[in-house]
DNA sequence: TCCATTATTGCACGTTTATGCCTGTTGATG
DNA sequence: CATCAACAGGCATAAACGTGCAATAATGGA
């Protein structure tokens, strides 16, 4: 298959083409099927790397799934950072309640940290934090079903908010992707944000967590607004100015431990 | 399965994907199914290790997932025996399918080993499951909710019938406690047994696997008769003894590879 | 048409990366 | 405590890499 004669435009476009098509392709391929030297290859899948069409490996290039590694990869980043948060939100639970915990990777590191022997009740509909809960014999499981969304990793939806309707939990862990000051808490996901509303409002008690880099952020779907949310945990390093307004909001800061 | 000419990366996430098929891998077989040295194997697997991607153990490395914790206790057991099933299980699959896989750790090893990109639609009850399938974009997930029974480790009872009720799946992975070539299966809780009976009932095929020690055993609860149950797996080592009465009634008996 | 400007390409250079082998060390096991 | 496999680190090699540069082709105004 020898296409000859192409521009440098038309080329990037069919280098394009095979690597979403074959998943993956190497410089030196693409070399002789295009009937050009690799540097003129490198160069094209440099720029698509640069406008995030492609991974860029040593050797090739690699298709961009969207979210597949970006969850995976997500699940294990600042697990560590995010287990000092969990350990905090997990202090705020009291014997006898009934804590919603919400989706996200914080949350799964509080799912892990909750007191043994409180005789809680928990409610969840992500099906990893369940899974942490579910052999627990001092904790009481509900587990909320629906169609999981594969980048949230969690059931949200009709189905899922129709189940939800029915509990009023006393502690609800918020899982958040921005918390800004101004304008409240934002998600990525429109319905996650509209099963996060629901869930704000049928709980007694809102609580969340936020790393560094989610503080003074928004992002497309807002949640609720800063007033709704009662206790918001940060990390031990969390600067000053950034905490600040929340508390000038009325906003419980916390202060996890290292 | 000789896997060559692969680039690092890809060789990475390839290995990454095994790791979390299998839940524990082995420098030296994965040196000779990608045919390149246990050094840049280890040195894979360091990188991933680093990244909190798995966990690095002596002569091979072990899966971390969301749910690790839970899996790995629920695991412990039979673990590779399990496995084996679960392959021959997940093998019964056909693209488009609509599956529901019922609880258990051998229908968690089942779910592990869901071959990729089939756009199947799979149901279930057991978060240890979906937290399996939760990330994969290939598979439609539908999560059912209800209260998680501790030592079932997934949900049963009224509410999750409902939700069962209007399903329809093309084929069920049913888990068992034990299987009886005279009575039937059986369980070891009434409500587990009674969402496995409707489980049966709704879907138009029935399938299971069984250690050697869960044939020719009966129960409390029963679940169905043996002619609701069309294929049934069982160890490459199960005795001629046990698997010939289950054939006498009609029930496809498949061996499962070592 | 001619010339200036620009973009694209291939090449040469030094640098980085991946890999296999070697060596001494550590860990598992009897 | 002895043995052996697995291991980390160092080293050498070859391939892939980025960059600067010059040659060439394409473009566009005068």
């Amino acid at each position: 298959m020898a296409q000859m004669d192409l521009m440098a435009a038309e080329r990037q476009v069919a280098i394009l083409d095979r690597v979403r098509r074959n998943g993956r392709v190497l410089a030196s391929e693409l070399a002789i099927e295009f009937e050009t030297s690799e540097d003129t290859i490198r160069r094209a899948l440099r720029e698509l790397a640069d406008q995030g069409l492609c991974k860029r490996v040593y050797g090739g290039a690699l298709a961009i799934s969207p979210a597949s590694e970006a969850i995976a990869v997500r699940n294990a980043e600042h697990m560590d950072r995010k287990a000092a948060l969990g350990a905090a939100l997990a202090d705020l639970v009291t014997k006898g309640q009934f804590v919603f915990i919400d989706g996200g990777t914080t949350n799964l590191a509080a799912a892990r940290m909750i007191p043994r022997n409180f005789a809680l009740t928990v409610a969840t509909q992500d099906p990893a934090i369940a899974a942490v809960l579910a052999t627990r014999e001092d904790v009481t499981l509900i587990l909320i079903g629906g169609q999981v969304k594969p980048h949230l990793g969690s059931a949200v939806g009709v189905e899922a908010t129709r189940q939800m309707m029915d509990l009023r939990p006393d502690l609800l862990l918020l899982g958040l992707c921005a918390f800004d000051p101004q304008s409240g808490v934002w998600a990525f996901d429109a319905e996650d944000a509209a099963f996060k509303r629901s869930l704000v409002k049928n709980s007694r008690k809102t609580v969340t967590a936020a790393l560094n880099e989610k503080l003074d952020a928004s992002g497309p779907f807002r949640v609720c607004p800063v007033e709704s949310i009662q206790t918001l945990i940060v990390e031990s390093n969390a600067p000053r100015r950034a905490t600040k307004p929340f508390v000038a909001r009325g906003v419980q800061v916390r202060t996890a431990k290292p």
